[in-house]
DNA sequence: CGGTTTTGACCTGCGC
DNA sequence: GCGCAGGTCAAAACCG
């Protein structure tokens, strides 16, 4: 790990400590796809008995994860588990092998070009509120074989910084988001923001149909706010 | 005024 | 080469 995963981890250690102490399924050990999966260390965890192991996904491996989400093979998204000595994933009830190996003879995917580094976290909404990065949201696509939107962030603390994260929320459990964090921050973690930061909208511009990604709430609207969340349009849930 | 969100258009990669 | 789908851009509108 270089200086490069820094900020990867901090955003890690971050969804760690609010993660649910229950969100271990039925998992397998990460070493079972090492020729899949980077996975880059381990860090101790407030809310949890193990340490949180975070990884990254190699090529294969992103693709391999992208498709058993696409192909609705899980009832859940990957789930970043607890770890001991080796990141474990999970798949809803499924071992992520079978899943796998569907996937590899099923899947119709297409390979994504931007195929740099992405971290993929599972969060719920109120360890998105523990993110204090400053997001802007830049695009929304619909995604398809999901009912719910994919949203795009960039950092907006510096117009330098690449990092960005996508956040899709899963069609199988709304009140789960898939993270998908990539590039990297060239700044230290926000401590305050703005208080133009992160004006509200009204909801004239609601997408009608779409449900109201409530992501947002990790948006730079909650930086300052130590932790409280709010909705897509910058209202406190 | 400065920052954000929205959203249609455009770009690009991949499968067929 | 074409079509599809994901990713990005950028103008317009909004908010405090």
């Amino acid at each position: 790990m270089d200086d490069n995963d820094e900020w990867d981890l901090q955003a890690v250690v971050r969804s760690c400590n609010t993660i649910s102490a229950n969100s271990t399924n039925t998992t397998i050990t990460i070493d079972e796809y090492d020729d899949e999966f980077d996975v880059m260390g381990s860090v101790p965890c407030s809310n949890a008995t193990n340490p949180f192991s975070y990884w990254t996904c190699s090529e294969n491996a992103s693709e391999g994860l992208e498709e058993v989400y696409k192909e609705g093979c899980s009832q859940q998204c990957l789930t970043v588990a607890a770890a001991t000595t080796t990141a474990q994933l999970s798949v809803g009830d499924e071992p992520l092998h079978e899943m796998l190996n569907a996937c590899d003879s099923t899947s119709t995917s297409r390979k994504r070009k931007n195929q740099q580094k992405k971290m993929v976290v599972q969060l719920t909404q109120e360890e998105l509120c523990s993110d204090t990065w400053a997001w802007r949201k830049y695009g929304q696509k619909p995604i398809k074989g999901s009912p719910f939107p994919r949203n795009y962030y960039k950092c907006s603390t510096t117009k330098a910084c690449g990092a960005r994260k996508q956040v899709e929320q899963s069609h199988m459990d709304p009140t789960i988001f898939i993270v998908s964090y990539s590039g990297e921050h060239i700044h230290p973690p926000p401590t305050h923001r703005s208080p133009l930061a992160g004006s509200t909208r009204s909801t004239k511009f609601a997408m009608p149909n779409i449900p109201t990604i409530s992501e947002d709430a990790t948006q730079s609207r909650t930086l300052g706010g130590d932790g409280c969340c709010s909705d897509d349009n910058g209202r406190e849930i």
